[in-house]
DNA sequence: AATGAATGAGCTTTCATTCAT
DNA sequence: TATGAATGAAAGCTCATTCAT
């Protein structure tokens, strides 16, 4: 059945080769540090033939970005999809994100670089893919917090907001790491905040006596109110 | 009484004429968009004088991260200082944090342009002053969980990993916010954050359930452990 | 009658489909910044497939060139033909450049290129092709000049002189009317010279004075004399 | 009172050295084979140095013909500034640009691909320059013209449309020249034309029948006629 | 004959840094 | 101390041309 591969598919592994070199020499290098005669060098082929695939440095920057998270996203949903109850669920995508992060550590720094990049670029092209992509993620939160609320094993709580929280939450978990030089497990770390947010710290005589308090702010969230204000 | 500066004096001074120029534009066009040019045209001076008083691009941008996380660092000791009871301390560190990067949010971008500098610089001259700042802040962290603790507010916690957690947080909610465009309230967020680490989001069933396994991460943390492994 | 045409006769039938299309864009881009890939996109062909009719760029230019001079000859040749009194056959000459010229108008700068290049390029090719061209218009030129003579219609003038006089106003008139934007009526224009060329602006007061000095220099001309000095 | 030059001096004198070598390159070699190396390594300074003084490459071409055209039209306005009688100033201009072509022969080239350039360049501040100054030389020629016609020695002819035509017919001749190589005394074909152009080439017998003719002609010129129809 | 992927020399432009004044 | 002219390494990008299929 294998037969020699068409054009096309011949042009999209081509593309492949080229993101999956780009990418470690972005890592290891940082956007600024890699010119496109490194990344030609290391594939042995001429700096023309990337520009074939990629018009611009950018766009390379932008592909290996996409590349990147498309296999986390997809990661995401599947660890959503391959449990039933939103317990495992959310023990998934937990689990999902350390490992994803864990097998790519040494791209880590990338993900800052590809923040930054996008609140600088003159196009918004990087931001808006980042934002896209957030918001899927968070859809995904949403679903799982709405399910542990049905089976009221969540308090009340605008799970939008949860959801962005939590995602704010990964992303400073795994910075922090990063910048501590990757100095310590990152899944006890993400462990370690699941407690944390899962039952909280409060000792149950504070926790009776801010109750109702707290139970509004949860309810509230922080993202519907904010649209009352701008 | 006034005299006429000192030369070191004046030296100081334009020294910090320079840093507020320079802050201003790295953080309007990013470290690598802005050229020596600006910051000297912007200052009304010769290109030259910026290097009699930073002899690097990147001892100029160091400067200015170190000017803008001392100002932070100092408000925060003035939050705990200014307190006394723990409560009031956790409060007015994240007011603190909320009114430092609301006042300069147009200066936000920059954090993440120096994470990734650091991440990136052939010195490590960057990460260590971050781990530094970042050292002393989870220091206050574990001073005020300390206390809270002992006034039975806080459940049994391993503080040191439950601070740098919170920092982790902080950046990354922050980091959210600015991903986002800063289109809700920082404060808001901060705050639900706070009710959400606070009480936690199980009902008392749940709760009760897994009670014994929280409390051992909890009070085990992630970063002693790591230490055995590494 | 009709049969399939011979591949030599494709052949030709495709270099100048090539042509065609190639006149169009260096006209409108100019020698420089029209790029192979625009050439066969236009004619939905393979960059290779150019490279087949014409082995380098100069080449294709050069032959847009020859096509169009080859265009321009032949009218003007049949201007003569057509007529058998020097007047008609002058008055002729100046309709058909005038419309040669008006109906390729957006060609124009092309002819400026071509100049420009023949004095630039490498080999000089382009140049005794110009050249070639010069000799046989003025070759007409001198025809025309010369029964304008033996029937008494011109006064006594070098006609080789004349002739070159006269190509060089041509080049000069068109080369003024398309730097001026095209403003006016190149035709116009034409019909001004032929009637200050043909009648001289001198008075017949001034013309008388200066008879003997200018019918000398008629005479002579300005091409014979300086074979003498060179 | 000689004084060191002060540092505005310097910096117009090195313009002028930076303008006078490239004038030399960009005539021997052309725009487009001409690299800013080139001019760099002939002043024996580094590249960076003449993008201090011309930021773009197009500027320092600019530049060169600015210098050059501002040559010639000072040298056009003294000609006529210095000659009293309308004849005289006439010669004088025939004089000044033979002069001024011969003397710069081997900048010849330059000209034709100033004027390539002008119809090709995206700006179209080489157009508006080139339209100044031949706005400026023609109302020179209207000038001599008017005088010539105030005292009888030209016939009645529209001023405006022939000094037009005479500029196109000195560039033309000049063109001509150039393109055969330079081969014939550029002075004796401008003075050859100066007596076709005076005297007419009619005998006067056709002189005397179309007349009336020609003198409607000549009076109407081509400039004007054609604002009617645009 | 036609294709189009691959090539790589080559060019403009930038800008941190230096240093003579 | 301050200046700003000079430097020159560096890098992104282009595009005519080649050639295996």
């Amino acid at each position: 059945m294998a037969r020699t591969k068409s054009a096309p598919e011949n042009r999209m592994a081509k593309r492949m080769l080229i993101l999956e070199t780009a990418i470690g020499i972005f890592a290891s290098k940082g956007y600024h540090a890699t010119i496109m005669q490194d990344v030609a060098d290391d594939l042995s082929i001429a700096k023309g033939t990337i520009y074939e695939y990629f018009p611009k440095k950018e766009d390379l920057f932008l592909a290996v970005y996409d590349m990147w998270m498309d296999e986390y996203e997809q990661a995401m949903h599947k660890a959503v999809d391959d449990h039933f109850d939103p317990v495992s669920k959310a023990d998934a995508l937990i689990d999902t994100t350390v490992e994803f992060y864990e097998k790519h550590a040494n791209y880590a720094p990338l993900l800052l670089e590809f923040w930054a990049h996008a609140l600088r670029s003159s196009s918004d092209i990087f931001l808006v893919r980042i934002r896209e992509m957030k918001k899927r993620l968070a859809e995904l939160g949403v679903e799982v917090t709405n399910q542990m609320q049905k089976l009221h094993l969540f308090r009340k709580v605008d799970s939008g907001s949860f959801a962005v929280l939590e995602l704010g939450i990964s992303d400073g978990i795994f910075l922090q790491w990063v910048l501590d030089g990757q100095q310590y497990s990152l899944r006890d770390a993400y462990k370690f905040r699941q407690s944390v947010i899962g039952s909280g710290l409060m000792t149950d005589t504070l926790r009776t006596i801010v109750a109702t308090k707290v139970e509004k702010k949860l309810q509230q969230g922080f993202i519907n109110q904010s649209i009352n204000r701008s």
